[in-house]
RNA sequence: UGGGGUGUAGCCAAGCGGUUAAGGCACGGGACUUUGACUCCCGCAACGUAGGUUCAAAUCCUGCCACCCCAGCCA
């Protein structure tokens, strides 16, 4: 199913190149900063590092880029390394950019040495001002020929904690004029007094992305760094500094386009400020599309990696239609979610001539097929149906129950609908139909329309939460002026029904189709005292009034 | 207006000088059905634009247009 991609995208051509003119190897890395919990999006950068690897018979590393203590917390690191497993990756090699900040500082000294690179006095807006536009060259800084010594001796005490944070900065050496303002003497270290979760207070120099991520990857050994489009104006500078740092492994960025899906806020930013200003209950809100949250909502992980094998890897900025996420979901859910019966919104149907007391257990199959066995259900004289499958005034084509209409009760017998009780408010209270005793399931040749779902008296409560996208489609600037315009007020609807017995005991986790409602899951974390059922997604549903 | 990228149907995405321009999603029609599901048939629409090179261009060249990224001591 994930092999039907027999066209070779971009980045499997650069691969098969380099393993044939450079290094008959490959490895990779999964690099994610363990600042908030993983994303579909993150989940194409894992499928795509992790499934070159493998596909060309090498490994992937998972390394935890944190060199930024400012916006970074050990909390993440375990999730995410949960829900790497969980989507099916196995790194070869667990790192954290900080075991390579000795390595840093060395090849630090060693470029200053070589007199590429330089301690700044500007200031944060000096810098700035420095730098220039994008269309007018910047200007040298007035520190930027102090001597090798001089420099030497500055990062030195830079490392010693001797300077305020902010007051200088390790640059290096390269072009003020150049076109690419990243070229234009980036900064290299910064002095950030604060205590590093994984370093503690060994160090107040940290190194930037620029700077400790090609070193990194040159002494892990890795082959392809692959990455998302914002990168592709560093790789000069990535390989400015594997050239400079004099590494025997050179390893190569390539860039690739990052996931957009509809109806769907991938920004770390906004998921964030969904969490910490209560918009959802947490990370792993079912509307959240994180990892954890597609889980609890009943996401598989071969769903996620199908889709995004359909999805592929190309360089054009797109937004995919979460269609087609469904579309793999419903694949995934239709083959394995046993078949069962619940009833959202119920309606009482009293058999007016089964006799009350009276019970009898019908068998409804698992799968369609009938393979994966069966379990029963007891029928008797007064059930539920859904309200929406019965109408006094039906559309045309309408299949279900109607005033003198006949319809299957999936696995029992045909009923008709003789007469029905409404409230004051016209809202239909109870049905009262007849049963045909010779339309007994499987032993009856006569066909109706339609088939219901039903569920006995005596059916399990159950709570339903049914899910709609989070967040309209919106630009950045709209959700800066006003977040709560873009929420979906119907984003969670709660639903009080009730499930087959059976399902009292459904496992957390455990995924269900509920039969012509939709595929659900049992709620990994209810404690409720009856059964929450996450709503994964909906049935297509041909059928339009 | 500097640099780096990207433009193939409603949405993804193959294609690499000669193809009727793959495939998937979505959509429409039909068959089947004890889930209006599934499955199975059938249909569906596209090379940003203007020139040029060529017997032949989505593929090569030039101009133009549109969109994305870069002016953090974030990643």
């Amino acid at each position: 199913m994930e092999e039907l991609k027999a066209a070779k995208n971009f980045i499997e051509e650069f691969i098969e190149e380099d393993m044939r003119t450079k290094q008959n190897r490959i490895t990779t890395r999964f690099p994610p900063e363990p600042n908030g919990y993983l994303h579909i999006g993150h989940a194409k950068a894992l499928c795509i590092d992790f499934g070159m690897a493998k596909k060309y018979g090498g490994t992937c590393n998972l390394r935890f880029d944190d060199t930024n203590p400012t916006k970074e917390d050990a909390e993440y690191v375990e999730a995410i390394k949960y829900d790497i497993n969980w989507l099916g990756f196995e790194w070869a090699e667990l790192k954290f950019g900080s075991d390579y900040f000795g390595q840093c500082y060395e090849l630090a000294v060693k470029l200053i040495k070589k007199g590429v690179a330089y301690v700044d006095d500007l200031s944060k807006d000096d810098m700035r001002e420095y730098r220039g536009t994008l269309t007018e060259a910047g200007k040298e800084s007035p520190f930027r020929s102090r001597s090798v010594d001089e420099n030497l001796e500055l990062f030195s005490r830079m490392k010693a904690g001797e300077f305020a944070d902010g007051s200088r900065t390790l640059r290096a050496k390269i072009d003020m004029a150049s076109p690419n303002i990243n070229m234009r003497d980036p900064a290299l270290y910064r002095i950030l007094h604060m205590a590093h979760h994984q370093t503690g207070d060994k160090w107040c120099i940290y190194p930037m992305y620029d700077f400790a991520h090609p070193i990194q990857d040159a002494i892990e050994g890795i082959t392809h760094s692959l990455c998302s489009l914002e990168y592709e104006a560093h790789r000069p500078l990535y390989d400015w500094v594997v050239e400079q740092c004099e590494f025997e492994n050179k390893p190569r960025q390539i860039e690739f386009a990052r996931l957009n899906l509809t109806n769907t806020i991938m920004s770390k930013r906004y998921l964030r400020r969904l969490v910490e200003e209560g918009y959802v209950s947490g990370w792993d809100d079912p509307r959240m599309p994180t990892l954890c949250g597609m889980r609890r909502r009943g996401y598989t992980p071969e769903a996620i990696r199908d889709f995004l094998a359909r999805v592929g890897v190309s360089k054009a900025d797109s937004t995919v239609d979460t269609a087609m996420l469904e579309h793999c979901v419903r694949e995934d859910l239709n083959a394995s979610a046993y078949r069962m019966m619940a009833v959202i919104s119920p309606i009482r149907l009293v058999v007016t001539n089964w006799e009350a007391g009276r019970y009898e257990d019908v068998e409804i199959e698992n799968l369609p097929g009938g393979e994966a066995g069966a379990h029963s259900v007891r029928f008797g004289r007064e059930l539920y149906i859904e309200r929406e499958d019965f109408a006094i005034d039906p559309p045309g084509k309408f299949f279900r129950l109607k005033p003198g209409g006949e319809v299957r009760l999936k696995g029992a017998y045909i009923v008709k609908c003789e007469n029905y009780d409404v409230d004051e408010a016209g809202l239909v209270t109870t049905i009262y139909c007849t049963y045909d005793p010779a339309t007994k399931s499987g032993e009856c040749e006569r066909k109706v329309k339609g088939t219901l779902h039903w569920l006995p008296d005596n059916a399990v409560p159950a709570e339903f939460r049914l899910y709609e996208p989070l967040m309209l489609t919106a630009t950045d600037e709209d959700a800066d002026k006003d977040f709560t315009q873009l929420m979906n007020p119907d984003s969670l609807q709660i639903k009080h029904g009730f499930v087959e017995n059976e399902l009292a005991k459904a496992a957390p986790g455990d995924r269900f189709q509920f039969m012509r409602v939709g595929y659900f899951a049992a709620d990994i974390d209810h404690t409720a005292e009856k059964p929450v059922f996450n709503r994964t997604v909906g049935l297509k549903d041909s059928f339009k009034m």
